[in-house]
RNA sequence: CGGGGCGUGGCGCAGCCCGGUAGCGCACCUGCUUUGGGAGCAGGGGGUCGCUGGUUCGAAUCCAGUCGCCCCGACCA
């Protein structure tokens, strides 16, 4: 549509994706202008949470609903987000010694079925193709839910000896799972992920990987997303179905639920044994290797949105924020003195903000100043500049800071390279309001009492000993309507504290909570 | 899958009970005036009422079926 680029007619430089002067800075998603929604509101977040998530998903264009059930697109703004996301991610997966290929998205019910537990967890939520034109096929075949069964059908092949070990491969796929209730990004009918997949020696060496992905998987959360997490492991009753372990990572959401946001499994020999993957080791004796996989999905999206966002919208770091500054220039069409000032200093800051930071001029005619500050706060961007005539008479600008809403007067000069040092110092600020959130609303419970009490008032992180066992794992859902086990927490031990629930030995500690 | 609600221009809704071929706000387009927190005036374009069938001279309105979505409960990245 015409509306991408705004200011076409007096802009004196191309913006966006449809920059074709050979400037340097990268193209910032171009979408984020239109005007739709703009001056729409968005509900309350204090009072209607759920509402206001979907509110926020839609008027801030990041994804909507499509005519299929339980499917959504995800549009431009939205997709930006994703890509600065997985583009981190991919970094780290390559860094830590991984290649992407790709498998393909149809899988025949007979490599399916191979693993009976991994089959049995996945049945329900499997989609099947049953025809091809008009033919109904000799095989039904599955739309991947995970790929973990033909990657070992076609790796039996392809592994022979110690030599060919460790296989450490990922894709960027899309997945389909029948999900009975969908929300946009969190749980949808087919959504985007990576899954990791390796084959390993040594069963030390395959859990080593499962930390070690795990571990990327925090730091992607934490120090790109600005998301606390707890790592650890799950339990029983949310191991993947096929693993011998499951490690995820936890998040907290702003109004105290948990949110899983990346898993990885420990798959020990029970995929490789029932796929016949074997090599020869070095002592000429058949083995079959130790596998892992992880993933993580468009669903951490969701996270970032429900951990940092608040009353005016969204609240995106900087470091994932398809434009990281919006710059609002305030002149009177009237006074041509001024809006030649104003448009100067627009593009002074554009040249001089230099190819790091994504900065955007709003240059759309005809929306008044507080149009445009709603829209960019609605819409997340980290540092809003006001370029007006009356502030660059003295030099300056005024420069808010979406997170926290701190104000400055800025001097215009030398601004532009500054701007990598505030933006540095906005994604901090968002990772530590972030951290409160999560200290302020996380209790050490000893007991089953003390855990109903933590949930008395608000949604909490309740931590305490815990034996593990399926029975006090049911005793806590019983306790506190809607809350689980989220995992077993990695930075804690109960050293034999008693159990929350049984009052026997314990040695780990439970992190408890209300799941998304 | 059970309980509740809703499908009417892009969005949000009214109209439906008491059938007579569609209305409001926002958005959109044009012009002028505005522009430091969501503008004003004037003019303009756009919908056949989720879908199918039925009742009727006539259906957005009544009936049946169907699809979809949202919310609340049992399964899940």
């Amino acid at each position: 549509m015409s509306g991408g680029v705004y200011g076409h007619r007096r802009a004196p430089i191309t913006r966006g994706g449809r920059d074709d002067r050979g400037d340097a800075r990268p193209s910032v998603y171009s979408a984020a202008m239109t005007r739709e929604h703009s001056l729409s509101q968005i509900a309350s977040k204090s009072e209607d949470f759920d509402r206001w998530y979907v509110d926020v998903v839609r008027r801030a264009e990041l994804a909507d609903y499509t005519p299929v059930r339980g499917c959504m697109v995800i549009r431009p703004y939205g997709y930006a987000l994703w890509e600065r996301t997985r583009d981190a991610l991919d970094a780290m997966i390559k860094r830590t010694g991984h290649e992407n290929m790709y498998f393909p998205l149809l899988i025949p019910e007979s490599y399916l079925a191979k693993e009976a537990e991994h089959v049995e967890g996945f049945a329900p939520e499997v989609a099947w193709v049953t025809h091809g034109g008009d033919k109904e096929l000799d095989e039904r075949l599955a739309i991947r839910p995970t790929s973990e069964t033909i990657i070992c059908s076609m790796y039996a092949d392809w592994i022979h000896s110690w030599r060919d070990l460790p296989v450490l491969i990922n894709q960027w796929v899309n997945v389909c799972r029948w999900e009975k209730r969908t929300r946009l990004f969190l749980r949808t009918t087919e959504f985007l992920w990576q899954e990791g997949h390796t084959f390993h020696a040594t069963d030390e060496e395959a859990a080593a990987e499962v930390d070690t992905m795990l571990e990327c998987y925090r730091e992607l959360a934490e120090d790109w997303l600005a998301m606390p997490v707890i790592k650890g492991r799950k339990t029983e009753s949310e191991r993947f179905a096929g693993a011998r372990y499951t490690l995820s990572i936890e998040a907290m959401m702003s109004d105290g639920w948990a949110l899983q946001a990346g898993t990885s499994h420990h798959l020990a020999q029970n995929f490789t044994t029932a796929y016949g993957i074997k090599y020869t080791d070095r002592t000429n004796t058949e083995q079959h290797p130790f596998q892992t996989s992880w993933g993580l999905s468009t669903r951490i999206i969701g996270g970032l949105i429900m951990a940092h966002g608040d009353e005016a919208g969204l609240i995106i770091p900087p470091r994932v924020a398809p434009i990281q500054v919006a710059v609002v220039p305030i002149a009177r069409s009237n006074d041509d003195d001024a809006a030649r000032l104003v448009e100067d200093a627009c593009a002074r800051l554009e040249r001089e903000a230099g190819p790091d930071v994504r900065l955007r001029v709003d240059r759309r005619e005809g929306l008044r100043p507080g149009d445009k500050f709603a829209h960019w706060e609605l819409r997340g961007v980290p540092l809003r500049i006001t370029v007006g005539a009356r502030d660059l008479g003295d030099g300056q600008v005024t420069v808010v800071r979406r997170v926290d809403g701190g104000q400055t007067l800025e001097p215009l000069e030398g601004l532009g390279a500054r701007l990598p040092d505030m933006l540095a110092a906005a994604q901090v600020a968002t990772r530590a309001r972030a951290q409160r959130l999560l200290d302020e609303r996380s209790v050490d419970v000893s007991s089953l009492d003390e855990l109903i009490a933590a949930f008395a008032e608000r949604a909490v992180f309740a931590s305490g000993p815990f034996c593990n066992l399926d029975e006090c794992e049911a005793a806590v859902k019983a306790a506190v309507h809607a809350a689980t086990v989220r995992n077993l927490r990695a930075d804690r031990t109960a050293d034999g504290a008693p159990c929350i629930a049984c009052g026997r030995p314990a040695e780990d500690v439970a992190l408890i909570a209300r799941a998304y």
